[in-house]
DNA sequence: GATGAATGAGAGTTCATTCAT
DNA sequence: AATGAATGAACTCTCATTCAT
């Protein structure tokens, strides 16, 4: 990489770190380009020379965010812990991270992309699959399912939980709310 | 009530339902005065007098809508259905219904405003007594705790579910992805 | 007067009250017709049924107030008071007055419109040409220019003057800076 | 100054020009910033980016006018004319000018703020000072009052005076009104 | 290639005035 | 005759985007 690219690669990291910043604390509608170059030290016109427009800019932020948040969750499930203790931490990875995901829905779920999307889903699909070797899932409920129960928890976790809420919100994971 | 009133009334539901529907189509920031004005057949200054400002128009568009939420909510919990078919239904009665109270969170969970969300918070303790004095949820689980998952659901619902996984969901709901 | 007739004078003069007290808080462009009828409990509606428009409105409150400012002048003139005392008498007359006829100049003196103005034209001649009879103002100044003079001297007093100035600015406007 | 600087200097000179012009003209309340951005072949976007405001950019504009303006004065005083030339100078100075200092009192004397008030009022005690010094004005007026006096004169002759009338009424600023 | 400046399109809001009762 | 409701036109201001250097 020369020097040129070095540049260009730092000033995209800036620009991220100030996007994802200012979305959390404000959202979407309310981050104006020109404020994220502001705080990124960076011409707001050197932004569209980057990424064309601000939803790409978003996008691409968002998946270069997600790959990295992905990275963490294939760590979690290659590593030695028991099934149960690799869901728990796969779902407070997420607690305290970027809440948008949920904030500006709309918006952020539609510019996270089909790409990111997908990359989601298949990482889903072996957390599933390992859940069924193991014997934590069963197989009367289908993937659909399952990835869509695993989906409303990790959002709940999105939220922030107190780590004392999250033990019991696991043991509803598992048992449920009947208690025999 | 007279001419004058019964005008307005006409006139503020149509306001209301435009602004309901184009919330959900685009979200709070989308969704300009002017657009909803049109919607409604109507000027976009009668919104500012009737309302003062965007944010009380949808803040008095929500709780008018989570009244009539609470009613359907109430007539339900004193219905004489079995516990289980209650919980059901309140869930179903989201489904498909204001899908922005995830959306825009920022915005309009802010907009809801306190009133709101103490009626639906003293809705869901008296749910959750129910539940204990029926059996259905046992001590061990704090009220906060339960509220918690009670609304995760109903979250989760709110985004829309067909009615082949609204069955399932449910069980997961009593007893977990564990099946023993 | 009948009835109407007296409702109609009532409720005029509620509007100029209205009117007048809002003027000189806000200005004449800061004050919307709606305020001065909730002032003047009023529908914004009959300003307009009797005023015509806004401008019309503050003219005929303008020239009603000027009215009644020029008999308190003309009475000031036919009292028994040494000329010097009949002039400090009107200029006082006007302290702590409206003092816009002042700050929205162009607008309102614009209002006060061509009959009170000369109205008050004729009583400035009025009492230049008593003051020559009765050797205060030498003929070599042109009624044009005392005119000029004693108007320079009633605006400075509009605005508000402490007793204290008072006599001074007095002496100044019969002897001049110069001492000797 | 490099091109980006002379272009921008330019175009604030121009916006300077319409904005005084036109506030002439009309008042503070009745220009609207596009009038002055028309006037100024400038986009009424680029106005807000110079100063944010409409009433800031307001004071900016007087604040360079009364900045050019003492710069005026300052020469008149240094000058070698004899002190009651400096004066009629210093008033003849201000005719024809800026009207509006006048005329929209509230809004643009609150506009001109207190860094040019200050600079006027010091001004103004220089110019006091001296007169003292050469004679001309008696110790026993107060400098409070002699501004206000100076003040009034100034305000008058900026409305305008046609020079016949000048000398006169500085004859009466000296004499005042008695002949003897 | 990167920037500071500039902008067009549109936002929310106000208000003198008119309309319907 | 008087009103409450309704509005069109205009306002200040914002911002994603483009232009000129």
């Amino acid at each position: 990489m020369n020097g040129f690219e070095r540049r260009k690669q730092k000033k995209t990291e800036q620009i991220f770190a100030a996007a994802c910043s200012l979305l959390q604390k404000y959202g979407y509608s309310k981050v104006s380009v020109n404020e994220i170059a502001a705080a990124a030290h960076v011409s707001p016109a050197t932004v569209f020379n980057y990424f064309g427009t601000k939803e790409q800019m978003f996008a691409e932020m968002l998946e270069d965010w997600m790959d990295k948040q992905l990275a963490k969750y294939e760590e979690i499930l290659e590593s030695s812990l028991a099934y149960p203790e690799k869901l728990k931490a796969v779902m407070l990875a997420e607690a305290g991270q970027l809440k948008f995901l949920l904030e500006d829905l709309r918006d952020v779920q539609h510019l996270l992309g089909n790409r990111s999307e997908e990359k989601l889903r298949q990482f889903f699909m072996k957390l599933i699959a390992k859940g069924r070797t193991e014997g934590y899932i069963p197989m009367e409920f289908a993937d659909e399912l399952v990835q869509r129960y695993l989906n409303m928890y990790l959002r709940e976790f999105r939220q922030g939980v107190d780590p004392s809420q999250a033990e019991p919100m696991l043991r509803l994971f598992f048992y449920g709310l009947s208690n025999t």
